[in-house]
DNA sequence: TTCAAATATGTTATAACATAACATACGCGT
DNA sequence: ACGCGTATGTTATGTTATAACATATTTGAA
């Protein structure tokens, strides 16, 4: 990773408050086109995955979105839910946060970006930018030492800036 | 799981045999002379946690820990491994590594570093390292739009250099 | 069209990781 | 010795994740 300038993709949206529906609909719509384009199958339960997470405000557990599939009728044993979080996350459409065991939708899919988050202690709202290549944050450093990687994992804990001044007021 | 030494050196040495007593002897010795100078109380279940971490060739978890604890004598439920990889990590001694609800000890104790992981998904093992051109520039970012950072997380996994030879030869 | 392979789902059980809550003991300054 | 803050003992339970095997659905080739 050299001395590159905008290497970080801004998360335009971030933690603000935006037309929640408008996206929902139309990542969910990126995500049929793009399984129709790839052979993917975007099943009833994968669906209703994506649309818990497309929903809600923050990150989900696995076992939050089991609830939301036993409200909406499905099938609801652990296995049911982390298969079509798997689906999601193998294939690009949903991000695990490992620092917190929960899940969000992606909201740039299909363009194989590694995801860099940042999760606010405050509001539990996570805010995601990405990188451009697969390893650059660490590749000069994975380099040197001749370690190839193939997953980043790179996770900001915080406080974002609607909730630091509501406690300063 | 591979058979080579683990490491607690600089990332130019990671992944590679060297004298795994003198390092961990001279951690455990960095540990005792930081908490004395510190007033914190390196008890017996502290030590032995730090000494279980240092001794392994790659992260132990949790309930590793408490096997290792129970086979020296000590008390054995969770709360009891849990509290000293508490404190080891709140001080400085030991880092949890998310992506492998895993701990190591740390390399540089005391200097108040971000650390950065290389996690070999091969052998195991895993490099430490450090890197403020990173943070740096997650900095950057997280400051246009006003996000307080207060912990980093950046974890790679991949293959190390030793194995790779391994497998392709 | 029928069948076999691949993929996806149903279901039971349990593994693996982590903490709440409260009791007891210890270390230290006065 | 006393009291306070810290550390440990102990029981119980909460939370996250996967193994294993059965059944059903889709797909593509014969």
């Amino acid at each position: 990773m050299g001395s590159r300038k905008a290497t970080w993709e801004l998360p335009a949206q971030a933690f603000r408050t935006h037309d929640h529906g408008v996206c929902s609909r139309s990542l969910m719509g990126a995500a049929q086109t793009l399984c129709a384009e790839r052979g993917l199958r975007l099943t009833p339960v994968r669906q209703k995955v994506l649309e818990l997470l497309l929903k809600s405000h923050a990150p989900l557990g696995a076992y939050a979105i089991l609830s939301g599939l036993a409200e909406s009728g499905f099938n609801a044993q652990p296995p049911v839910a982390y298969r079509a979080l798997d689906f999601l996350v193998e294939n690009g459409f949903a991000h695990r946060i490992e620092k917190i065991n929960a899940f969000v939708a992606c909201n740039r899919p299909g363009d194989g970006h590694a995801p860099v988050f940042m999760i606010c202690n405050d509001c539990g709202q996570v805010a995601e930018a990405s990188e451009k290549t697969q390893s650059g944050l660490l590749d000069r450093t994975a380099r040197a030492i001749g370690f190839d990687v193939q997953h980043m994992v790179v996770e900001a804990q915080g406080v974002c800036a609607g909730c630091r001044e509501r406690v300063s007021m």
